[in-house]
DNA sequence: GTTAATGCAAATTCTTTGCACTGCT
DNA sequence: AGCAGTGCAAAGAATTTGCATTAAC
């Protein structure tokens, strides 16, 4: 999500100083974060920061593709800052940090396969792995 | 789940008609349910039935592999039965019906490309997909 | 100066917990 | 009979909404 500031004014949003440190708190961690977690370490860069905005924000960016939401088990969801072009996340389950990849081809086989064994039309997908990232691996 | 009540007797677990709806009902329907909506059409099979036991139930099933979790936009959970062996969900986004299938070897292909690409040692998955089934696709 | 955006408080929704009672085995 | 399971009511999270105030443009 680099040049969010340029993507809300496009869509005629104003930037504010809740926004920009949301988006900063997001920019600076590669671990996806729940609102409440946003809520603290944004309120270190913006005082008067509301979770109620937090709240808003995130659904802000999320609407213009600038976040992407990933389900936890525990059921409350999370926010990492995401990348045009990359659309799926590979969380570390020991650090929490996460990166993101592309689809790529063996996605779109698997939906052919999918399609063709189920007579569904295939037009959208959930895609989340998870594992070891490599500094966590070496214990 | 076929031979659910095996399973849950082989756990220690009592066979009771509060159980014993929930699973109907997820038998009954093809499409995820949602607690509450677990709980509306298993009180039609046992009155007393109470939204707290489709909880337990459900969260056991789950434990047992009985059942598999799907994830909504609406950020609710609903669920859905789950044969042994079938590890995916395939959504209508028109009726809701569902179908399972298997994640295949290009699920395994995507999994290894993405170790190579990112050194991540990759273990778990979230995969989900939508689309349009057979009878839904004619309009 | 307009109007979008904010933040508080309160309302909603989803889910879990405490506890006395019920009913499998 | 004994203890797992139930259901109610109440607590606890997560998220949304109403509304007066603030601040971006």
């Amino acid at each position: 999500m680099t040049n969010w500031e340029d993507c809300l004014t496009e869509a005629g949003c104003r930037i504010t100083a809740s926004r920009r440190a949301v988006a900063q708190v997001l920019l600076d961690t590669s671990a996806p974060l729940s609102p409440q977690e946003l809520f603290e370490r944004g309120t270190l860069l913006h005082l008067k920061l509301g979770l109620v905005t937090v709240y808003r924000t995130l659904a802000l960016l999320e609407r213009l593709g600038l976040v992407r939401r990933i389900h936890r088990d525990d059921g409350c969801h999370a926010y990492l800052s995401s990348s045009p072009g990359h659309c799926h996340a590979l969380i570390c389950r020991s650090c929490g940090i996460a990166v993101e990849f592309p689809g790529g081809d063996d996605l779109k086989a698997l939906a052919r396969r999918v399609e063709t064994s189920t007579g569904f039309q295939v037009d959208d997908h959930l895609l989340q792995l998870a594992g070891l990232c490599p500094g966590c691996q070496d214990r």
